[in-house]
DNA sequence: ATAACTGTTATAGCGATTATATAACAAATC
DNA sequence: GATTTGTTATATAATCGCTATAACAGTTAT
């Protein structure tokens, strides 16, 4: 799993790293049951601190992506409340679909992206690897 | 047009207002050619500061939903370049799709909530107000 | 048992962001 | 001329993001 981090993005480092790991689950390059890595040896990898790859585990786990245990570190776990999920998803595309009903896009490319999107990740290994 | 400001909330202030406002846009509370009240104005409105109403203008501007203009402050004016607009929702939708794909929801029900939403706003008349 | 790991917690510091408070200026409006 | 507009400039405080150490309690391997 290649994990990179954009210094001079303005998303915070610990949001970087907690989108990637979605991503890698989302295309199954990371798979349920498998361990990320220590905080410690992800930290050194990507050349960041400790605490912040901590936070992004610690978002994780909130989100329902992984389980933190003691003995295997942070182990992927998809707990799915799908009302919770959908909730989520709820805010997280209110905007953009308010922007898209202002600037003119139709629902059909709307359609469009999301499928554009959704397949991106679904048939990860169809197009690539 | 109601604005409201929740301070226990933990999205900046002006990031509030700009979503609200491109909320009112997107049901046609607020219209093309219309007038946002000047900075103090909604200021003392919604009892924030000048600067940070000034500050979710500017990024209204950089958005391309207003113009400023010095005799009739914030005009609602949508800029809709098609294929910059269609490039900002990829990135905005990118997590929530991953996260829908992790989570086992399937398209069909990312299509209903897209729909949901995209219907909230385009068909805001025949539902509220 | 000893050593080397793990997550967890605590504290401290730095820089950037967010929000506030004044103040002043030029242009437009009344 | 007085008021209102956006704009700009400082200054200050609070919060957030990130880093740097350090220590502790469990787990694992030697």
């Amino acid at each position: 799993m290649v994990l990179q981090i954009d210094f001079n993005s303005d998303e915070a480092l610990y949001m970087q790293l907690r989108n990637q790991i979605i991503f890698g689950i989302a295309t199954g390059r990371i798979r349920e049951g498998d361990s990320l890595p220590s905080v410690r040896q992800l930290a050194e990898y990507v050349s960041i601190n400790m605490h912040t790859v901590n936070k992004a585990y610690s978002v994780l786990r909130e989100e329902g992506f992984v389980k933190l245990d003691r003995r295997r570190g942070a182990v992927v776990a998809l707990e799915s409340d799908k009302k919770r999920v959908l909730e989520e998803m709820r805010e997280e595309i209110a905007v953009a679909m308010a922007k898209a009903v202002c600037k003119g896009i139709g629902r059909e490319e709307v359609h469009r992206l999301v499928d554009e999107m959704y397949d991106l990740f679904a048939n990860w290994e169809e197009s690539m690897e």
